[in-house]
DNA sequence: TTGGATTTGTACGTATGTATA
DNA sequence: GTATACATACGTACAAATCCA
């Protein structure tokens, strides 16, 4: 099975600068705070389940207002890492249990070849065409039939085993001149660093369902496996809608996982 | 299939009174905001895709300060229901062309009594016991061999039709006195309104599997059909592990659906 | 039960920065 | 360049939750 190693909070930090050391360094003081809290979550500065210094500690020591801190705190608790009780303070979370290293973490904006390394993801183009979008396409991407879409069929192949079938339409006048060699590599990757263009959010959906043709010709899944399917659609910050996609997964090689919060 | 009546945002007032008139009221200006706002999406007065005034219009009108405004919108804005754009203003966001009437949202702390109405789920007791956890259920839960645990197994039944079938392990000492009737109607109910005990986040697996012989003997699945499953472990606001629990769907009755924001 | 100490949360004001048309 | 609107950051004050003596 498909070993990864994901850290949920790298995630946060993709609109960040370098600094001269060649460190990652938030633009803004708060994601500055979070990471370095972040971090010394990771190394062991903080245990699990153990209270972290009071905000106006964190605030003297790292040289900011106590709120600054609290937006901090207030980010990696959403994200699960720490939670608050008012009156008491703020802790880690304990370590779940049922995550392994071959979870796979439903909520990515930066695809997979950012999750599981560049070097581990090759994808076979099994097609690769520019069409109007029928009825359904222009819905879910808010197009007329004249505004043309990408229609791209991808095998991912991690470690040479093959993972995953993509299914992706993509408006073209959003993401203009995509080719062979960038579908060979990332597309996420060339519509954040060269179209300096950044999702929003997403509604996906996960079922069940049974194993077609073409997860047997190419997942090598047999006709009575079940197949984990995921249906997206992703906007971008403007709200314009850029993906619709679904992903067809083995049942046996992979699951996606969610962390919730309860807060506002 | 299942018709679900889904409102993402209900969820977020539940720690709110009731006024004189019986409406509900947050506590918190920001809350108060949010749901004034939510609502006037709801009704129209907001158009989707279109901008809201501007925040301190908003602020102004209802009398609270631009920051107040602010904060609500943040939180619209994390569910997916408003964007933002610096420099611009804050807009409604689209449709989902994608979601439908028998969508079930994978983040739910409210339970399924909540989601689709008290008097459509009935619930069958096929398991209600209590005993010592074993090793696996110890550390999804963090207890000694000592510590007693229910062990429950409930078929969700919806307008008369099996949906469910849920496995759930909850600590004795967290939940004390749970009886059958309590597990007929909403065990969710009894720890938020009787044992006043928050749920602060949860991590979920969601899988595709075969169908094994409580499926087929409960769901009526056929030997050869997937089935959706629903893993997690939920905590509360104190860091506490109160459930582990697996939810068995029949593939073509249910899907999970999850709203992702990409910020902080 | 009460009161004090601690810690987080809410709310507002203000100033400045940043993104967009 | 200018105007508009949202974002960040700090300060301050007070409220609410929790614990302990």
């Amino acid at each position: 099975m498909l070993e990864l190693i994901v850290n949920y909070v790298a995630s946060l930090f993709i609109n960040s600068n370098l600094n001269k050391d060649g460190e990652i360094m938030a633009k803004e003081k708060y994601l500055e705070i979070a990471k370095i809290i972040n971090d010394r979550i990771n190394d062991g500065t903080y245990q699990a389940r153990q209270p972290l210094p009071d905000q106006e500690s964190l605030a003297k020591e790292l040289g900011v207002s106590r709120l600054t801190v609290k937006k901090a705190l207030d980010g990696l608790e959403r994200k699960g890492l720490v939670y608050k009780q008012s009156g008491l303070g703020t802790y880690v979370s304990g370590t779940i249990p049922i995550q392994t290293r071959y979870d796979s973490p439903a909520n990515m904006f930066t695809g997979l070849r950012n999750l599981l390394g560049r070097d581990n993801v090759k994808s076979q183009i099994i097609k690769f065409n520019v069409e109007f979008p029928n009825e359904n396409i222009q819905k879910y991407l808010c197009l007329k039939h004249s505004e043309p879409v990408y229609n791209i069929v991808r095998l991912r192949i991690v470690d040479d085993s093959p993972l995953i079938i993509e299914h992706t339409y993509m408006p073209v006048k959003l993401v203009p001149n995509l080719d062979e060699n960038i579908l060979h590599k990332s597309i996420y990757q060339y519509i954040h660093k060269e179209l300096k263009l950044k999702f929003g959010h997403a509604y996906r959906k996960i079922r069940a369902c049974k194993a077609d043709q073409y997860d047997q010709k190419y997942l090598n899944a047999k006709k009575s496996d079940p197949m984990l399917e995921l249906e997206q659609i992703v906007w971008l910050t403007n709200g314009d809608p850029i993906e619709y996609s679904t992903s067809r997964n083995r049942y046996d090689q992979r699951d996606y996982t969610i962390v919730e919060n309860n807060r506002f």
